[in-house]
This record gives C-alpha cells, structure tokens and sequence, in this order.
DNA sequence: ACCTATTGATAATC
DNA sequence: TGATTATCAATAGGT
C-alpha cells in the first residue's frame, strides 16, 4: 500500500509474500484486537501461512467452543457434524447390540422368560443343555488330568520313598495344596455344585 | 484513525460503537480477503457484534473442518472436545460391556471355555443349571395352562355335540390345530427336546 | 450512506 | 528478522 498502489493478486516472489503474510497477519491480530475492545465484539480469527504454520487471535478463548457451536448454528454449516453424527450413529448401533446381547443371556438365565413362546423356550433350553454337556465335558478332561497329575505325583513319593525321602521331595509335596485353587485344585475339591455325569476315575 | 487519534478503549456511544463496529469489521474481512489472495494464506475470521450478530469471512469454506482440525492439533486446545471426547468414550464403555456380555454368553453357550478354571465351570454350571430349571418350570406351566385350555374346549365340544354340533363349533374344533404354533402350540406338540421335569398332567 | 481530513498500515528498501 | 519511510488505505466524525 506504499511506495505504489497494490494489485491484490498472489505475489509470486516467496521472500516477499512471506514478508507481506507477517505484516499482515500482524496486522489483522492488532485490528481484531481493537474492534473486539471499541466494539465490544466476539472475535475469532485464525490464519494458516502458505507453509501451513498457524496464527490465531481469540477475543476470549474460553468461549470459543461456545463461539464455534453458535457458528454452526447460524451459519447452518456443519463443522463436526459428520464426525459427530457419525459417533451418535456408532453408539446406538452398539446399544441396541448391547441390548439384545443382554436379554439373550438373561433368558439363558431364565430370567424374563415370561413373554416367551413355547418354541424359543425350547431353543433356550436346547442352547442351555449344549451347554451344560460343554462344561461338564471340559470339568471331565479336566478331572481326568488332575487325576493323572496327582497320580503321577503319588507315584514319584512312592519312588522318592523308596530311594530316600529327602527335604526338597517333601516341599514338593506340600505345593500341591497351597498352590494357586483357582488353576490347579482339582475339581472334585470344589464345594458341593451339581455333581458332573463323569466317574471319579475312569482309567 | 482520522479527526483526531482513537483511543482504543470501550466506544460508550452506542450509536457510534455500532457504526465502528461495522465499518472495521467491513475492513477487517477486505483485509482477510487480501492476505488469503495476496500470501496465499488460509483464514478464518468469525466476528460477533455486540447483539450477537455473526460476520464471517472464510477463505474455503469447505475446508472449515479440517481448519478446525488443524487448529486444534496446533493449539493443543480441545475445540469440540468435551463432546467428542465424551461420546468416544461412551464408546468405549458400551464396547467393553458389550464384550463381556459376549464372553459371558459363549460360556453358558459351552464355546471358549478353554482357559477357565474349574471354579469358573463350576459358577457356569450352576447357572446354566439354574436357567434350564427356570424354563423347565416355564415350559411346565406353559403345558399345564395348554392342558386346561384344551380341557376347557373338549368340554365345550362335548357340551355342544349334546346341544346340536353346528357348522361353526367345527371350524372352531379345527382351528386348535392350525393357529400359530409359536404361540398356541402346545408344548407337548413340539418335537422332542429334553422333557421338563413335570408330568404331562396334574390337576 | 457519503465525504474527507487524518491516522494507521504497509511495500519497498536497507 | 528489524527499522525506516514514502505512500496508500482505512476510517472517525461530520453531513
């Protein structure tokens, strides 16, 4: 705006754009500054260089997302919206599986099984014997090996006994009982639940 | 800036500080205008009058977004973060709920039961036991009002043959056995599932 | 709104 | 970058 008249058009020299970008942005922040405090007015202003580096000036940054939402509201653009309605979107699809997910397993329960038809009774009720054979199944391997275990444990004291019973073999076996319950006690020690179709021992 | 120097202060004339007002916000957006040709910059200039009235200069819109992002990135300050943050982590609440309900349900189901231990077996076959005892009561009950419904038709039946046996009585007779077996049905119709622990007739 | 004296901003240059 | 300065552009106050 000195020494010759400004043609508003990209300049192309970069030294001289960056140049004139400072000033400018300089002096745009002083201007914002000013009307914000003479006009008593709400001021937003950010400015992105051309190597993308960032200036901003805020008449109170608290407020600005206050500030931004009433954009959106009178510009009737939506600045997050799609990212925002999007989330929305993703919560209620989860919910409503959330939803179903936890009746199914309340019915399988038995709870709320009231309004239910005969037919879904009885697939509930299949579902629930699959189930119980699954579990009682996997309690039977399950005793099976602790079976074997303790077998074989048994075995090396009778051999331990019959070489010398020394103070290590006997630490041994103390840590069969004080071990971790929930990993290896065996099932038949558990307190007294519905007893599994499977022999104490089968081999 | 012109007949005298302008403090910059709080213009108290309301009919002046409007007047200001607008002829700097008309500057300040021909000024946005410029940079953004002149530097190649990208601004975003929002201004609120005092009433609240909205100004905006812009120069690319559709970019607004992803300006917003940026700007966030940059100045580390959360724009529309209380919210998102908020539903993102809604999000994740819901998915971790959502994949609990989910294991838990392929337990009673029998699947996946392979790392737990025999205690955890041991509360699923209980629960699995309680569930089949709860339908089995339903199914149960279900049967015995089936029972005295039909009860209560053959005695109709029976009445009505002693009355006269009228066309009518006999589509009704026939209609028992074609109605929506989901819910009509009879328990004792279906198939042959895993038979409750009742008998087939009490009262 | 328009005008214009004046101030403020800034392009060119160092 | 920062300072200088000749110019241009913005605008306060009046109409």
């Amino acid at each position: 705006m000195a020494r010759g008249k400004t043609e508003i058009k990209r300049i192309e020299n970069s030294a001289n754009r960056q140049v004139t970008y400072s000033k400018r942005k300089n002096g745009m922040i002083k201007k914002a500054k000013e009307i914000s405090i003479l006009c008593n007015a709400k001021v937003c202003l950010v400015i992105f260089s051309g190597s993308g580096k960032m200036a901003e000036f805020c008449s109170d940054s608290t407020a600005l997302p206050s500030m931004l939402a009433e954009y959106q509201k009178q510009s009737g653009e939506r600045i997050w919206g799609a990212d925002h309605e999007m989330l929305n979107g993703e919560i209620e699809r989860i919910k409503k599986e959330n939803e179903s997910l936890l009746i199914e397993l309340r019915n399988l329960k038995g709870d709320e099984i009231g309004p239910l038809s005969p037919f879904q009774l009885i697939q509930i009720e299949e579902a629930l014997q699959r189930g119980l054979t699954s579990v009682r199944d996997k309690q039977g391997r399950q005793l099976e090996e602790e079976n074997k275990r303790i077998a074989m444990i048994l075995r090396q004291h009778q051999i331990a006994r019959r070489g010398g019973s020394t103070e290590e073999q006997v630490r041994d076996f103390r840590e069969i009982g004080t071990g971790d319950r929930s990993v290896h006690m065996p099932f038949s020690f558990c307190g007294d639940p519905v007893q599994p179709d499977f022999p104490p021992e089968r081999n």
